[in-house]
DNA sequence: GCTCATATTGTTATAATATAACATTTCTAT
DNA sequence: ATAGAAATGTTATATTATAACAATATGAGC
């Protein structure tokens, strides 16, 4: 197994260019409109590893000359997280891009709380045990959220608390 | 296995009583003071299964007389959480009961998106899948938090839904 | 009981996040 | 070209949460 967390030396500008890759690819078979605003925003997102504030966002579009009122950031972010570009973390109030665009899933993420990556990793190892839980109860599972916080390799070696 | 959902009909000012003497025990053994406000509060949150919003909260105890600013209720629930007796759920913006307070524990909880209700369920089963992704990583884990949304036994047969 | 340190609560103001409502523009299909 | 639909602009407001400081209550030691 992999880790699911990319060195802090990664060339991040590949993250970006695949993420907006596959953006193209994903709205085009929903035959959805990537506009220019829906564009920057991902790209925006996708600045780094760590979830966005959307009044970060915001900011930055303003610096830019855009137009940028809430309703902006948020119709935006609502379309890229419909299209499953996005994911939004509920307990941070932010916005993180995919890294599996395409595949129809649900956000489980590893969040360091001291340089704040969200690492996305596969959904399916939960699935066991949550569908075992509502089997007993006769729920009918919609989706799950996932949002494990702890702190990262790098992070560990930067304190100094290294197992 | 049993169901974490109670049945609709259950006695549910056992479910209150059980909760406030549970928290009457565990602040006494964290040397914690579970004041009039706190233990009022804690009693408001257990005014049913379904996580309640701290604004609902507070126009409550507003009713009774009581003090009611926002900061009021921001700390009777920072005090509760922090003794382990209720649960943030995020993706709601609302607190709810903890039924099993005292132990150590996240937060793990099947949410009914009809009619609001929310299971807290064991969280350990949970944990194998997670920490296997978190070991590939060398990620230190401290906390999860999950909240899988879907429909109850109970809103799917109202519905006609059962399968 | 009195006194001090600390914890709790009161109070006012404001920050941070998100949505409602309606006008205008742009796109797309015919 | 034109009409309907989708997207964006704009203004206002709702919702959730915290900062900052004052006043009060509590509990431990004297
Ligand atoms: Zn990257
Ligand atoms: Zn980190
Ligand atoms: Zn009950
Ligand atoms: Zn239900």
């Amino acid at each position: 197994m992999t880790s699911p967390f990319l060195h802090k030396g990664h060339d991040h500008s590949t993250c970006i260019q695949t993420a907006l890759d596959a953006a193209d690819v994903v709205c085009q078979s929903h035959k959805a409109r990537l506009t220019p605003i829906r564009r920057r925003v991902l790209e925006l997102v996708w600045q780094g590893h760590s979830p966005l504030g959307a009044y970060e966002l915001l900011k930055t579009l303003k610096t830019e000359g855009h137009n940028s009122a809430p309703p902006t950031i948020y119709r935006a972010l609502e379309f890229l997280i419909q299209q499953g570009l996005v994911h939004r973390i509920a307990s941070l109030n932010a916005y993180v891009g995919c890294n599996r665009p395409g595949e129809h899933h649900d956000g489980t993420f590893l969040i360091c709380h001291v340089c704040g990556t969200a690492a996305e990793i596969p959904d399916n190892p939960m699935w066991g045990p949550i569908s075992e839980m509502a089997q007993a109860g006769n729920f009918r599972l919609s989706h799950v959220n996932v949002e494990a916080v702890g702190e990262c390799a790098d992070c560990q070696r930067a304190t100094g608390q290294e197992s």
